[in-house]
DNA sequence: TATAATTGTCTAGAGCAATAGACAAATTTG
DNA sequence: CAAATTTGTCTATTGCTCTAGACAATTATA
C-alpha cells in the first residue's frame, strides 16, 4: 500500500529513515513467516544506501526491541502487535484493552495542586486560578510503557484525588468515593507529533518517534466537567479505534 | 503545556527539529499578536543553539510558506489555523470544514478498477478477487492541501462511480445517484506515521512531517458496507475530533 | 567437512550539520 | 539624525553521517 524511498538532505539521518520504513514494515508483513528480514546486503540495495547506513537503522530498533540480531543467522522481527485503543462516549482505560494485553497498570508518577490556567479553567468550567489537582500518570501493558497522561480535575470537588488513585489504580474507582457513578467523554480531539525528551523517557522511545495526542473532556451524568487530559500514546504501539467493533458510538 | 527541548545525535537534524517545534508552537501562541517571533537570537539562546541553526531552521519554514522573514523587522508568522475535523457517525468532509475555510475543494488524482485484496474484500464483504473501484483523491482548503485518500468501492454495486465523483465533486452526491440517500461511518481508526514520499508530494509536505492516518468504513442505512478508505492528514494542518462541538456522536 | 551466507568489527575518507565570530543591510527607536 | 535592534552574508573549524573496503565470527548448506 506504501512504497517506501528515502530522502537526503532533508535534515533526517538516513538511518533514522530507514529504521522507521523498517518499523511501520513490520505490520504490513516485511519480513517473511518466520519473522526474518531481508538481509542487511538486500537492504542496502533496495534503500540505495551503504551496508553500514543499514546496520545503524537496524542497531536502533534491536535498542528499541523491535529487532533482534543473529550473528550467522539473520535478523528477525521481535512480535509486538499493534494495541487497538477505543475513544467513545464510554472510553476507559483498562476496560478498552482488556483482552489484548495479560497485565495493565497505571502509575502515578507525580501530582500537584495548582492554579488553573485559563484553558484548564475554561475545559473544567472553573474561574481562573480556582484550585485544580494535577495529575501525570502513564500506563502499561505486559511491560511495554504504552501512553502518558496529564489530566486536571477540580480541587474542591475531588479533594485527596490522588489517593484513591493510587489506591485502586483506577479513576473509575476513585471517582466512586466521590459519588461519580458514572461518567462520559464528552469530546476527544485527536493530533499527532514528534515525541519531546520527556515522552522518550517515560516511553521509552527512540528520538524522532511519533505520539498520538488526545485532549479528552469527560463530564458527569449531569453533563458537569469532571476531568480535562491530555494523553500522548506511543504510535507505534497503539492505534485509536473510534466506533465499530461491537462497541456502541 | 508543552515544554520543548530537543535532541541531539538523535538522527534528525537540530534545525529540523527546531523548524519542527516552530511549527507545532504556533498553534499554541508562539509568536505575539501580531504574529512577530522571537528574534533569532533569542529563539538560539531558548533552544540552546547557535544563532545559524535557528536560521536554518527558520529558511526551512519560509520555503514551506510558513513563516515570513524581513530583515530589520523580524520574523513573522503567516496565518494558518489548523483545521478541525470532525469524525462520527456522519463524517463528511465538506459538511464538517464548513466554516473553517472558504475554499474547500477535492480533486480525483486517479482510479482504477481491481481485483479485490483480502482486507479490502473483509471490509466491504465480498469475496477476494471481486472487481473494486479504487479511487485516489485529496482535497484543498483555500488551496492548502489537507488530505489524501485512497477509498474502495463495491465495482458491480457502484459502476461508473468514479464519473458521478468527478462531475460533484463530492461522495455524498454520488452516492445518491445509485439511491444512497443516507450513510454512516461505522468505525474510524486512527494511527500516526511519517509521510512517504507520495504524502510528501500530494501534500506539499516537507521530510520528517508526520501524517495522520484514518482507516475509515462507511456503511448504508441498511448496514451494508459501501466503501472502505485510507485517509491521510497533513498533522501541521489538521486536527480530529471525536465527539463534542454540537456535534451528535 | 568444506563452502557459502550472514552478521560483527575495524579503519579511512568525503560531505553535511553545527559552532563561532565578524560585519553588512534594513528597520525601528530615542 | 544617531543609536540600537534585527535579519542577511561570509569564512573557518569541529564533529557527526555516510560511504568504501577488508576481514573476522557464526551459522546454515552442499
Amino acid at each position: 500500500m506504501t512504497e517506501t524511498s528515502i530522502e537526503r538532505r532533508s535534515g533526517v539521518a538516513l538511518w533514522r529513515q530507514i529504521a522507521d520504513q523498517i518499523r511501520q514494515g513490520i505490520g504490513a508483513g516485511l519480513g517473511d513467516e518466520t519473522g526474518r528480514l531481508p538481509t542487511e546486503v538486500a537492504l542496502a540495495e533496495r534503500f540505495g544506501v551503504n551496508r553500514h547506513t543499514v546496520r545503524t537503522a537496524i542497531q536502533a530498533l534491536v535498542q528499541e526491541g523491535v529487532l533482534r540480531s543473529e550473528q550467522g543467522r539473520g535478523t528477525f522481527v521481535v512480535r509486538q502487535p499493534r494495541l487497538s485503543y477505543p475513544i467513545g462516549s464510554r472510553t476507559r482505560f483498562s476496560a478498552g484493552l482488556e483482552g489484548q494485553a495479560r497485565d495493565l497498570r497505571g502509575k502515578l508518577l507525580d501530582h500537584a495542586y495548582e492554579d488553573a490556567s485559563a484553558p484548564v479553567a475554561e475545559a473544567l468550567e472553573l474561574v481562573v486560578g480556582a484550585p485544580v489537582l494535577r495529575l501525570e500518570t502513564m500506563s502499561e501493558a505486559d511491560g511495554r510503557p504504552i501512553s502518558r497522561a496529564r489530566s486536571y480535575f477540580d480541587a474542591q470537588r475531588f479533594p485527596g484525588f490522588e489517593r484513591h488513585f493510587v489506591r485502586t489504580g483506577s479513576i473509575t474507582m476513585a471517582y466512586r468515593h466521590f459519588n461519580v457513578g458514572d461518567y462520559f467523554r464528552r469530546s476527544t480531539t485527536i493530533s499527532a507529533r514528534h515525541a519531546d525528551s520527556a515522552d522518550l523517557e517515560i516511553l521509552k522511545l527512540s528520538p524522532g518517534a511519533i505520539v498520538l495526542v488526545a485532549l479528552g473532556f469527560n463530564v458527569d451524568q449531569s453533563g458537569r466537567p469532571i476531568q480535562f487530559s491530555e494523553t500522548r500514546f506511543s504510535a507505534d504501539r497503539v492505534e485509536l479505534q473510534v466506533g465499530g467493533a461491537g462497541f456502541t458510538v
